[in-house]
DNA sequence: AGCGATTTTTGAACGCCGTTCAAATTTTTC
DNA sequence: GAAAAATTTGAACGGCGTTCAAAAATCGCT
């Protein structure tokens, strides 16, 4: 029985980011820890060391799926015909229950700080990327004048924008934040852009 | 000579919230060490737990005085009288150059992390909840028929928004993103906010 | 001023962490 | 089947926040 050696460390490599994923969805980005996520795949702490550098990439891995899972949400939220305005407060909304639903798992992605010089890895850079993609449809519609690149950054600065309503409430960094407030907020920010950005991105 | 003993201890509690403030300054949250927080300070280590419960009470302390220079920025930023676009743009750039300025000690603010139950102390959420009353004064010539209720609500969204376009922009989660795109965006945002808000917030 | 009671300060020690690496084990090669 | 190479192992390391028995300082009283 030949256990087939390159397949034995993906079976490893595929447990570990499984046992790390429960972990953060049962107690945060704190809550994972080396020795007990070698208890739970199965292997010694050192094996981790075998399959990934530290505990970070380890962690990049289990927010790319997270990611993965966040953007088919994203993609089963619109028909690709849905007006602008229904389509990007669907999106809004739809960013919003995602990361009530998986509260710690989406916590993670944004919570976990690396090192001071170093940036993620391009792969996942790549994944988050997608994520704006979804956006640009309601854009065009909106805007059908501008160029793709105007459309592309103003993707990524409503994402943030969205971004900062949806993680700023669900932390509650500024105090109380209930769902039904949030959401109703993202309900006005998504009405003023389709109002406001037609002449907001025309030059003066 | 009596030193007299509560003086002696706000002097402490004073120098440690510099000493740990300079060492956010020069590392970030991650470089707060008690061991050299209390060498810097002058006293033993377990000096600071006769002050502070915890090294995350400290942070509070510190994250406070970085708010409180925020808040001082921006009330220098707009005079009463500014037009609503006028006054929102500053406001956002000044946010942003802030948050340039005093990079490290300003990602403090929004880095740290709570264990998993607790929340904010009070007095912190006062200090945080005084940054939102500069766009109400926009706001209210922006929407004159709103409600303080209203435009509270409001004041606390175009706040999580403008912070999520600089924070993303700042730590570089979604890729790279230099300095004047993120200012670019800013302007983009607020122009359309002044454009949409106020036929967003009327009711249908 | 003297001296026992009380409070405050101290820093070695504790438990836990991510990570390493010499040794044990498994797999490959001939 | 045995020697060589590659992989896996887990005790050990250095560093962390926090604690707590002991030491030092201060207070209360005569």
């Amino acid at each position: 029985m030949t256990t087939d050696l390159p397949a034995k460390r993906a079976r490893l490599r595929d447990d570990l980011i499984l046992a790390a994923e429960a972990a953060i969805a049962a107690g945060g980005l704190s809550a994972l820890k080396a020795r007990t996520l070698a208890e739970t795949a199965g292997c010694a702490v050192g094996a981790i060391y075998n399959v990934f550098p530290d505990l970070d990439a380890l962690i990049f891995a289990v927010n790319a799926r997270t990611l993965e899972k966040l953007d088919a949400v994203l993609a089963a939220t619109i028909r690709p015909d849905t007006d602008p305005e229904t389509a990007m407060r669907r999106l809004a909304l739809a960013y919003h229950g995602f990361s009530r639903a998986e509260r710690r798992r989406w916590t993670a992605v944004f919570a976990h700080q690396i090192p001071d010089g170093s940036s993620p890895p391009d792969w996942y850079l790549g994944v988050v990327g997608k994520l704006f993609r979804h956006i640009e449809g309601p854009l065009a519609a909106l805007l059908p004048d501008a160029t793709p690149e105007v459309r592309g950054g103003l993707a990524r600065t409503l994402f943030s924008a969205t971004h900062g309503i949806v993680s700023l409430g669900l932390e509650e960094k500024l105090g109380p934040a209930p769902d039904e407030v949030i959401a109703q907020a993202l309900v006005v920010m998504t009405r003023s852009w389709v109002l406001g950005l037609p002449g907001a991105v025309a030059p003066r």
